[in-house]
DNA sequence: GTCTATAAAAGGATAGAC
DNA sequence: GTCTATCCTTTTATAGAC
């Protein structure tokens, strides 16, 4: 586990970046209330107090990679806004669009952040919303503009852009995201994803075809 | 709190379901690892003995309440399939299959028994497996009969039954049960949800019509 | 800032009387 | 079967030396 785990995470140079990235795979991994300081420390290679001397407390630390995470979300959403190409057809831009989408949710990482939130949303609600707005949200309003630019062009029609990017989005996630989430598939079959989001993207284009 | 989830919950006479019913709204609003088994019984009425007299463990006594979940879902899908009206179109039946299943997941029951399984998948994977089976994989193949019955009827062409269940379903949560699911939204509106649901419904016919 | 050692509390599980 | 009282491990958090 532990081996997997570092070689898919970038390895942070300062001490606090080296105690995030620990407390990230601990976290993600146990989940909050089964996760231990000690733990994190010894996955950090540091002493215990030095967790409190940069975190205070185990909820300032699980505060701390939990935002860390949702700003690396934000960066992906902003890539994928600049690599919009404006002469594309709705079909080449959505099964572009739907095989990063799925490739973002569906990875370990993201997964294991979702579960995260999803189960400590009771106790720290304002994670549970900075994550929505990073993602879901955020996704959804880049879909949603490339939706109205298909609309203005005449190639889709479209009449609630941010309703459609909704409505796009959940088809891509099918059950596909709730398997992944509840640990019933580990990596799905790039083939099987494939498939299915030229399914979607089908379908989409059907309901919203001018 | 408390008084809310018991005014939801039908309390049993023996005390085991007593037992099964403050289990339940304990583990659901705190989660597995954050829950203790001082909390449990005190919310039951009962020495802390006479849980591990019951249940053996606080593991045991989870994967109880879960199960005991799982076995209502499978109560409410059957009942379901009871009510299908072989005469109705595709809309119509479509239309209420949609609410039927959204008032299910939105419960704030199901949505607590959700983020539980969830939270412990990795903990507990044959829980999870359990609950995807009693949950979305009977209402699957629920929905995959009508499809084809429809298919064979003429009204609908579905080639994949059970890939369009899924589809309509993935559509039908959209983002409303993420929304709930990270306690964004407690008690969605009623007239939002059938709003989403006729739109669903519209696009669900447009992608399958003959 | 970082480590070793320790305090203080919580929680899972059990013993024994009734 | 049920309750009271207790054990013992784990875990958060802190004190003090370097």
């Amino acid at each position: 586990m532990t081996a997997q785990a570092v070689a898919e995470t970038h390895e942070r140079k300062d001490k606090s970046g080296a105690i995030i990235d620990a407390a990230t795979r601990v976290f993600l991994e146990c989940g909050y209330g089964n996760a231990s300081m000690d733990a994190i420390a010894a996955e950090a290679g540091v002493a215990k107090q030095t967790l409190y001397s940069h975190f205070g407390s185990k909820a300032q630390l699980f505060e701390a990679i939990v935002i860390d995470r949702c700003t690396e979300l934000l960066g992906l959403a902003d890539a994928a806004g600049r690599e919009r190409e404006t002469e594309d057809t709705p079909e080449v831009s959505l099964h572009r669009a739907g095989q990063r989408f799925l490739r973002v949710i569906l990875d370990t990482g993201s997964i294991g952040h979702y579960r995260a939130v999803v189960s400590e949303s009771a106790r720290f609600p304002e994670l549970a919303e900075a994550f929505y707005r990073a993602g879901p949200l955020r996704a959804v309003a880049c879909l949603g503009s490339e939706l109205q630019a298909f609309d203005t062009r005449g190639l889709l029609r479209v009449d609630d852009p941010e309703a459609s990017a909704h409505l796009f989005y959940a088809m891509l996630r099918g059950d596909l995201h709730m398997r992944c989430v509840l640990g019933l598939c580990d990596k799905p079959d790039p083939s099987e994803i494939d498939t299915w989001v030229s399914r979607v993207v089908a379908a989409f284009v059907a309901i919203h075809r001018p």
